[in-house]
DNA sequence: AAAACATATGAGCAATTGTTCATTTGTTTG
DNA sequence: CAAACAAATGAACAATTGCTCATATGTTTT
């Protein structure tokens, strides 16, 4: 963080205390944590992921029957639970012609749960 | 939700439930506050704004000090700080030529942080 | 093995996004 | 009031995204 960036104009004097600096700089996670944070929670930033996610929190269910549900085709239903099997937000189960999709873990329902109290006010 | 929409296939039969399907589309939340979630989600979804939200964390901080230790332009900062300002994620104060950011309220900190918590398993 | 079905995937396109650059707005001070 | 400074804003551009369409993969059934 805060590395010499040439061209970055700067403000005669920093306002923050010494040892805010240091406390911010210490605390800020990696710039590779930080990337990846961003990722997951671009994955909540479309409202058909936050349907799909929403389906899942009531039941188990198959890609055909999401697609039915949110009236939505099966590739575009499909492509959308690739995003959210990689970042680890839905697990699957294959029973023969048919794959079975649920939350993979509640950090899912907290933290759309944090979003919908936030937007309520 | 799951109007007919013309042209999608759907598989010969819905293998949920009844009951679930009725419990699938009462408890989802109407279309315009799935929009409105997935716009909040999406302003966590940039590694500049959640920078700037740990910032903001440790302490109340003006526009250019931000800048200053994040290594980036005072335009970029407050652009997104508008973006952030705008989502009720970030309040402000001015002070003579100076405006201070703050946190405006603990939400931010609870979504983080199970973000955090899910990309560390 | 072939047909049927559920799901996955790749290419392509319109729409959206984050940054930069130039400029404007708002406030203080000489 | 003019100069100086902090912050905000608009236009523009490259990069990314979500969907569609066509097709491939994997599984079951005949």
């Amino acid at each position: 963080m805060a590395e010499e960036i040439p061209g970055v104009e700067r403000c005669e004097f920093i306002h923050v205390h010494e040892d805010i600096v240091k406390r911010v700089t210490e605390a800020m996670p990696g710039e590779e944590t930080l990337y990846d944070l961003a990722d997951l929670f671009r994955i909540f930033a479309d409202s058909t992921r936050i349907k799909i996610l929403y389906v899942l929190y009531e039941s188990e269910m198959c890609v055909c029957d999401i697609a039915q549900l949110l009236g939505m085709t099966q590739s575009a239903i499909s492509h959308q639970l690739r995003a959210l099997k990689q970042s680890k937000l839905v697990k699957y189960r294959r029973e023969g012609k048919t794959v079975f999709y649920s939350l993979s873990d509640d950090h899912v329902v907290t933290i759309l749960a944090q979003g919908m109290e936030h937007i309520e006010e």
